[in-house]
DNA sequence: TGTACATCAGTGAACGCGCGTTCACTGATGTAC
DNA sequence: TGTACATCAGTGAACGCGCGTTCACTGATGTAC
């Protein structure tokens, strides 16, 4: 039963979608092709149509997870001022699955061990995400003054990834929200401190 | 062919030893019982004399993991000043792992989101871990005059685990060592920070 | 102190299971004439 | 435009494999007398 051009780009979308949901809430040994792809309304064997190996998919779902991430945080920001739009994305990724069920945004602080892990090709893929988020926050650091747009972006970066994956760790919604709301004063801090200065 | 009590607790010892190592380097997952057991010199089948099952054995090595973390640190600054201390300290822990080869110290950046992902025996067990450098770093705080010893450690905390799990993430080791150094720098400011002042 | 025996650390084979991947097959799609 | 046919997306069973765990067995240890 081949199936049209269209419907096929279309079931490719739904198995890297469904992948990229389920890699971020059980990580990726624990996520199954044939789970993956019955939540895709498929069967298992349909994958190698789409796919060369899980390793393959893993790379689209990384590339995908961070698509998304970009566009959610580019709509937050829209029209705003830079300063205001640093405020405004780091409240946003440290509030990503800060209540229970709520799927989160960004694989560097569920995945990011194992992509670590994983071969050349994933981790280039993990890489050049974190690469596009550290612009996002350099591009929005250059637009309100600061001297070193890009070492301030990595910065924040570096503090939002390990907060928010050590609030997961925390047994309840408590102790997690304190990790994050230190990690957002924190980096209030950050910009506000005279080594991290606007240019004049 | 049973063993002398002391064996017994020495074997025990090797067992959650090459755990801890392997666990680090491979994650949890990807890491066998058949395969720590033959790090061990042993077989599999001796594994449930001494462990419930696997996920006890990680609880144990998460443990193991973090004793071996404070002894080292607690080594480091013995008879240094608290602000030293403090510098060494953090200058340690972002050098785990920088060359190639060289295992790691802490379990959180590698194997954070496993472990979040793990039962509640285990994130309970990394969540203490946690909870212990973080008391470390505020410790030390405490005796430099901080005013929040608690709050700076948790932020110098979050800062680092996140900083060595995105060094690993990269490509070659210069743009790891780039994080690294900014988050030494990030962690120096924070220091410094106003905000984060010293008691008068 | 010497002996008989219960204990139990460790072995190695086996268990069921789920994994990633392969494959023969189906049948609608898109193409060539 | 209509027809014959090659393509290929998707099915579902099967593959070998390694996993965590169990178990009957071995034999040195430690204990009871």
């Amino acid at each position: 039963m081949k199936k049209s051009k269209s419907a096929t780009i279309d079931t490719r979308k739904r198995i890297v979608s469904a992948a990229t949901r389920m890699f971020l809430e059980h990580g990726l040994a624990d996520t199954g092709i044939a789970s993956i792809m019955a939540a895709a309304g498929l069967t298992q064997g349909g994958f190698y149509r789409h796919f060369r190996s899980k390793e393959h998919l893993i790379v689209e779902a990384s590339t995908a997870a961070h698509d998304r991430l970009c566009g959610v945080f580019n709509e937050a920001v829209r029209g705003k001022p830079a300063a205001e739009g640093l405020d405004i994305a780091v409240d946003l990724y440290l509030s990503q699955s800060a209540q229970q069920g709520c799927e989160s945004l960004c694989p560097l602080p569920s995945l990011g061990g194992e992509l670590g892990r994983a071969d050349q090709q994933v981790r280039d893929a993990a890489m050049a995400g974190y690469q596009r988020l550290v612009q996002f926050f350099a591009g929005l650091a250059d637009q309100a003054g600061y001297a070193e747009p890009a070492r301030l972006a990595e910065a924040i970066v570096s503090t939002m990834v390990g907060a928010v994956m050590l609030a997961r760790l925390a047994a309840g919604p408590a102790p997690a929200a304190g990790v994050l709301r230190n990690a957002r004063q924190t980096i209030r801090l950050m910009l506000r401190a005279p080594g991290n200065a606007k240019m004049a």
